[in-house]
DNA sequence: TCTATATATCGACATGTTGCGATATACTGT
DNA sequence: ACAGTATATCGCAACATGTCGATATATAGA
């Protein structure tokens, strides 16, 4: 019960939820992500690390940038399946739409993580 | 976004996602949730009108009790889905098992709404 | 209409969450 | 070792949530 209310909890945040879809289209680096959210970099660091708690997200060290893609290797099912539905699941959101465009900008330029 | 994000708020929280395990064995009034959750009578009301407001459960009145099932109509795929999930999910919690049997003892009482 | 029962709503309080800026930590390159 | 960059953590304020008791509303039956 406890995971998968934390799992939950996780997705209970529009900021977490834009996370999830933003990283379908690739890894991403907290810098990159503060971009989208315009949230402060503190603020975007917590939001991560309760995605990871969650299991929703896995990290790696690549030198100074910290890598965050969507997660492969699930704990437990709950993962698995909200993964799964968020990969279809809010596809005609209009405000998700235009964020997503703008991380095709940035993957062009050369403020983008490319390691 | 919004109705997904009120989705996962419904399902946040312990006391609910009980609930709606209980309501897989069938129709139950305020009154019986009450005493498996141990809650006061208003903030089972409010539980019930958090799931309600979600699309995750179904009410009618039967006289002065509200029957409260889970939800047949969808108005998304986040509530239909979720349901569904849940039918195996959290099945081999303890303490949900201990809950629904309480359900069966007081299911066949007279306190039951026999409606 | 009056009483009893079931449920919903209100107000108050404690706790949890989200946001920020400031600061600490970790790594890179010089 | 030092400076620069990226990320995490801390402390605080604002807001949301969960709980309760008290009260309001709705229905059934006398």
């Amino acid at each position: 019960m406890k995971h998968f209310i934390r799992v939950m909890k996780a997705l209970s945040d529009p900021n977490r939820v834009r996370v999830l879809k933003l990283l379908q289209d690739g890894e991403l680096c907290v810098c990159n992500i503060q971009v989208y959210l315009q949230l402060a970099q503190s603020s975007v660091s917590r939001h991560m690390k309760v995605l990871e708690d969650a299991g929703l997200v896995q990290r790696r060290r690549q030198g100074t940038w910290i890598m965050y893609k969507l997660s492969g290797t699930h704990e437990s099912e709950y993962e698995a399946a909200m993964l799964s539905h968020l990969k279809t699941w809010l596809e005609d959101d209009k405000e998700l739409k235009q964020m997503r465009l703008q991380t095709n900008l940035v993957n062009t330029e050369e403020t983008v993580c490319t390691v």
